[in-house]
DNA sequence: AAGTGGTCTAGACCACGTC
DNA sequence: ACGTGGTCTAGACCACTTT
C-alpha cells in the first residue's frame, strides 16, 4: 500500500514476477489457462486492476496470450505464431510453410571459453552440441549449430531429436520445461564453405546469412546458444522496425 | 458511449486516432510536448484514464515518449535513441559511435513497376533516387539506395543532403514534416560487385547484406523505399526477438 | 506549491465464448 | 445464464520535475 521510496517497484510489478515465478515453477504449463483476474486479484489480495496490468504486460512480452471470453494461456511453442517469431525466413514465392527439422548429430562436449560466456556457465561445463538441418519443402535452407547447457537438458540425445514431430523448441519445452520467451540475434554476411555447401546444396562461397543466436528463458537466463547459416537463393528474413 | 456491435472500435482508439490525426496534421511538432492529458481529456470529452490508454498504445509504438513529471513528448529522429531503432548496425569493438552520411547522387526519375508497388503509386509518377554511403569513424560500411515519392519531399535535392548535419530522417522530419514511424525488412546475403566493392572498400564478391526496407509514416502510409548493403566485416546487425 | 505522469482502487457495463 | 476478458469512469494518492 505505501510506496517505499528507494528501490521502488509497483504492485503490478511484484505480481508480475509472482507470476512468473509460477510460470517458471511449472505451476501452469504452456498451452492451459491460468487462473481468472478475480482469482488472480483474490490470491495475491490486489484489485483485479492491478492483475490486469501485470498481464498487460505479460502478454505484450508474448509470455501470456488473452483471448476474450475464454481466459488467459500460457503462450507455447507448438502455436505456429510463437514458432514464427523465432524463426523469421519466409519463402520469397508461395505462402508459409511449416519446415522440418533434420537431426543431423548430437554430441556431448565441454563449454569452451566463448560458449561458457555467452550461456553464463563456467568454462569447461557438460553442454551438448546439436546440429541440424531446416528444410523447406525438402529443401534445406538452414544449417545450425546449438549449444546446450546439460544441466538443463538432462538427457538429450539423437533418438529423442529424430522422433520429435515438431519444432526444437517445443520439445525443450514439452520434455524439459524450458521455454524460450526472447532471443537477441547477431547477423552477418558469410561465404558457405564445402562442407556447408554441400548440405544446403548450393555452390562454394555462396553468400549466406550468419545468425547468431542467444535464447533467454525465464528470469533473463541464457539457456542456448546457436549460430546458423540460411541460405537466402529463396528465402529471406524479415524483421519489423518499430 | 454505447458501443455500436457491428464494427466496434473502443473509444481509447478513437482518441488515440484523433490524436495520430493531429500529429500527422502538424499540430506537436517532433521534440515538443503534447497537452497533458487532463487536457486532452477535457478537449476529447472523455476521461483521463482513457486518454491515458490511448497514450500507452502510442508511447509502446514509440511514437510519444512519456517523461514523468515533465509531460508526453513527440519523438524525434534527432534522438540517437530513435536513431537506431532504424539503424540496427552495431560495431564488433568499441562503443555506439554515429555514423556519417555522404550523398552519392540524388536524382529525378520515375517510378518502375517495383518502386511504384512497394510505394503504393502509380507507375510512372516522379521519385527521387537518392545514393548515399554510411560511414563510421571514416569507414564506410553501408551504401544504400533510396526511392522517394517526388509529391512528399518537394524540393529534394543534392545540396540539401550534403549540408544537413544529421540523420537523414531527421533532415525528412524537420524540412518535409515527414516522420518515419516504422519500417520492415527483407535481408538476403549478396556478394558485392565491382562497383559496391570499390565505395565499401572491401573485396570484389564480399558477401554483404542486402537491407530492403519499406519505411512507413502515419497511417500506415509508405514513403520511402530503400536498399542497403552493409558490409558486415566491423559490424553486425542486431534483431531482438521478443 | 503546483503540475505532470504513474499507481491503485472500486464499480458499472460491454463483448465474447460456453453451457 | 454465466464466466471470461475488455472498456470506461471517478477519485485518491504517489513520484518526479519545475517554479
Amino acid at each position: 500500500m505505501a510506496h517505499e521510496s528507494p528501490t521502488f517497484s509497483p504492485l503490478y510489478r511484484q505480481i508480475k514476477n509472482l507470476i512468473v515465478q509460477a510460470l517458471d515453477a511449472g505451476e501452469w504449463l504452456p498451452g492451459q489457462t491460468i487462473p481468472s483476474e478475480q482469482e488472480l486479484a483474490l490470491r495475491f489480495g490486489v484489485s483485479q486492476g492491478t492483475v490486469r496490468k501485470a498481464v498487460d504486460e505479460l502478454a505484450a512480452e508474448n509470455i501470456l496470450l488473452r483471448k476474450q471470453g475464454k481466459g488467459t494461456f500460457v503462450t507455447t511453442h507448438q502455436d505456429p505464431h510463437t514458432f514464427f517469431r523465432f524463426l523469421r525466413l519466409k519463402a520469397v514465392n508461395g505462402g508459409p510453410v511449416l519446415p522440418k527439422s533434420m537431426p543431423l548429430e548430437c554430441l556431448r562436449g565441454r563449454a569452451g571459453i566463448e560458449a561458457a560466456r555467452a550461456l553464463s556457465i563456467e568454462q569447461g561445463s557438460q553442454i551438448f552440441i546439436v546440429r541440424r538441418v531446416l528444410k523447406f519443402n525438402g529443401k534445406p535452407a538452414v544449417v545450425d549449430e546449438m549449444y546446450l547447457p546439460a544441466e538443463v537438458y538432462p538427457d538429450l540425445n539423437m533418438s529423442m531429436l529424430r522422433d520429435w514431430q515438431g519444432s526444437l523448441y517445443s520439445l525443450f519445452e514439452t520434455r524439459f520445461g524450458v521455454r524460450m520467451v526472447r532471443a537477441t540475434e547477431k547477423i552477418r554476411a558469410v561465404a558457405a564453405d564445402r562442407r556447408v555447401a554441400e548440405v544446403l546444396n548450393v555452390q562454394e562461397s555462396t553468400p549466406l546469412l550468419s545468425v547468431e543466436r542467444l535464447a533467454y528463458t525465464y528470469g533473463d537466463k541464457p539457456v542456448e546458444w546457436r549460430r546458423g547459416l540460411y541460405s537466402t537463393e529463396d528465402h529471406y528474413y524479415v524483421n519489423e522496425l518499430s
